[in-house]
DNA sequence: TTGAAAGCGCTAACAT
DNA sequence: ATGTTAGCGCTTTCAA
């Protein structure tokens, strides 16, 4: 079943079947419908491949969703559509397990769909100049920057927040209000990406009061809420005297909170808790969690425009951080 | 970059590369070499479309995923790769958003990826025959079935829950526990989907008892927390005397919790609370979710057993329900 | 073991 | 307004 067939069918050229499934002008209403008819019966379905190997340059940008079920990027993602639609762009989009590498799926879907521009929504933190050629359009790393690659900042776009800043923020919201022995629960403490740049932060603000202590640091190996669970109730049951609590993710979180419960401590009469994120499912808990919010739109947004602008002038490479908004929840509460 | 410049760069021809690329046994070591240093230096990257335009028929399942950040379905595809691999099958992924059409994004992979079979990660319980016809490969219906269509058992196969049968099973899981006025919390009523199933599952577990009221049916008119937790308030307050709740989704459920909890109602003392799915965030929350779980591995699983089957004789279309298990958390209680 | 050439299904430039 | 035709980048005969 191909254009041929349909061709055939409504006896007309296969061109003129071209132009009619692609909206062309200059088409008789006649044949139009003629064709039309026959693709109704035939249920005929164009093959995207020979369709996107022919073309030469569409206004279309790739999206890499790095995390299969990601419900954040879910919401970055509809935003973006929304955007480039009113920019008059197509999105590609293609979505990788965590495991896989952006890079190279990015690269694949440049070549396979002719794309303008690639807007990467997760990844790692760490390119190499030498990554960063592979994708032969200009790309835009959206969520995260390259803290700890060597990548020119002319070779890419970035539009993050600022984790360092970002964690020592939401620490110091816990130093404000009289907390003094601060855990806090993070992936790996050197993992070249969002853990590293966070402890930093907590590290660092805490250091500033000759609060830290680097025995309240507690690894859980994975960002999975059990991993978060348990980790949590050690570091709980080791340092009882802990009243505060800086978890790097909402889901983790949410995970910490139970594991205080089960350990027969309120919160946060007995422990403060805050986190960064601002998922969903934070507003729901009890008490609902603190934490700080990043605001998918905004992202979204400013990914599609810093890819429109670059694409215009391949040197409007930029780097923006988006601010989080404090989402006070009931999870915080003055020491006593 | 194509593969004529690897061949060019490298001094071979067209078809020698593309031998190379594809893992062919006749080539001789030299060659083979000199190439794959082509490649790398040139940071060569197969155009797949090209690829699969010309592929006459590849080992290749397709999934179409409906619903873009769904951690179940993630779950659920983790598992299909890994089944499908093991069986010597590649998988053909594409994720489409609630609102876009299943079968078309199917029709147009199967096209594309000149596939052997469908896996449909969600859709509509409503396809017609007609519908169907647009697929020309055998397809699987994961988590969901043609209850409400006119097609034909031998047209599809499909892997489900019983979504009535579990209903009726968490409902009566509450009269059991001596609850006599038990709401209902559902999208809409009449979606010809699992609210509609689901619904009917707990009206006539109610209505055998004599304990059915209509009034006790909440529609949120969508699948957000945000909509659950104004339709429970608003059930909740129009009938105080609710003393259980069965949620149509785990997610729907937290919220519920929260809208109960915030009129001062304790679940479960004062009101219990069930739902169907059983995802990781429910046992995390205070009390956890008393839930019937659907099982994601056993779903993929059989989903994939059912496509092979299948692609070997189209004759062997088969429909099977998977059972759901208890995952009782601390949101229910017996009756006062 | 290697190369030449046909052709997958489609779009677009060029003819008519 | 419609048809003819040349590729897009690749795999796969077929020949050497």
């Amino acid at each position: 079943m191909t254009i041929r067939d349909v061709a055939k069918s409504s006896g007309v050229s296969i061109s003129t079947v071209s132009r009619v499934l692609n909206g062309h002008p200059d088409v008789s209403e006649a044949v139009r419908e003629k064709v039309m008819k026959a693709v109704e019966e035939l249920h005929y379905v164009p093959n995207d491949s020979a369709r996107s190997l022919v073309q030469a340059q569409t206004d279309t940008i790739g999206v890499v969703i790095r995390g299969i079920g990601n419900p954040f990027f879910a919401s970055v993602m509809a935003e973006i559509e929304k955007a480039a639609a009113k920019a008059g762009y197509e999105i590609a989009r293609t979505q990788i397990g965590a495991e896989e590498d952006e890079l190279l799926a990015g690269a694949s879907l440049v070549k396979s769909r002719r794309l303008k521009g690639l807007i990467l929504l997760g990844g790692r933190f760490d390119y190499s100049a030498e990554d960063a050629q592979r994708i032969d359009v200009p790309f835009v790393c959206c969520t995260f920057t390259n803290s700890f690659g060597d990548l020119a900042t002319e070779q890419y776009s970035s539009i993050s927040i600022n984790d360092y800043a970002e964690a020592y923020r939401a620490t110091q919201y816990l130093t404000a209000r009289g907390h003094q022995r601060i855990g806090i629960v993070l992936e790996r403490r050197e993992d070249h990406s969002i853990s590293e740049l966070r402890c930093r932060g907590y590290c660092d603000a805490l250091r500033g009061k000759g609060l830290l202590d680097e025995a309240l640091i507690a690894e859980t190996g994975s960002f999975s809420m059990a991993a978060a669970y348990e980790a949590t109730k050690k570091l709980i049951t080791e340092h009882p005297e802990i009243t505060a609590l800086f978890v790097i993710a909402d889901s983790m979180a949410i995970a910490a909170m139970k594991a205080l419960y089960d350990l027969g401590r309120r919160v946060p009469e007995d422990c403060s808790v805050i986190a960064i994120d601002g998922i969903e499912m934070s507003e729901y808990t009890t008490p609902a969690l603190t934490t700080l919010s990043q605001p998918p739109e905004v992202m979204a947004r400013k990914a599609v425009k810093a890819m429109l602008d670059v694409i215009r002038d391949p040197e409007a490479h930029r780097h923006e951080w988006v601010k989080t908004t404090l989402r006070e929840g009931g999870s915080v509460a003055q020491a006593r």
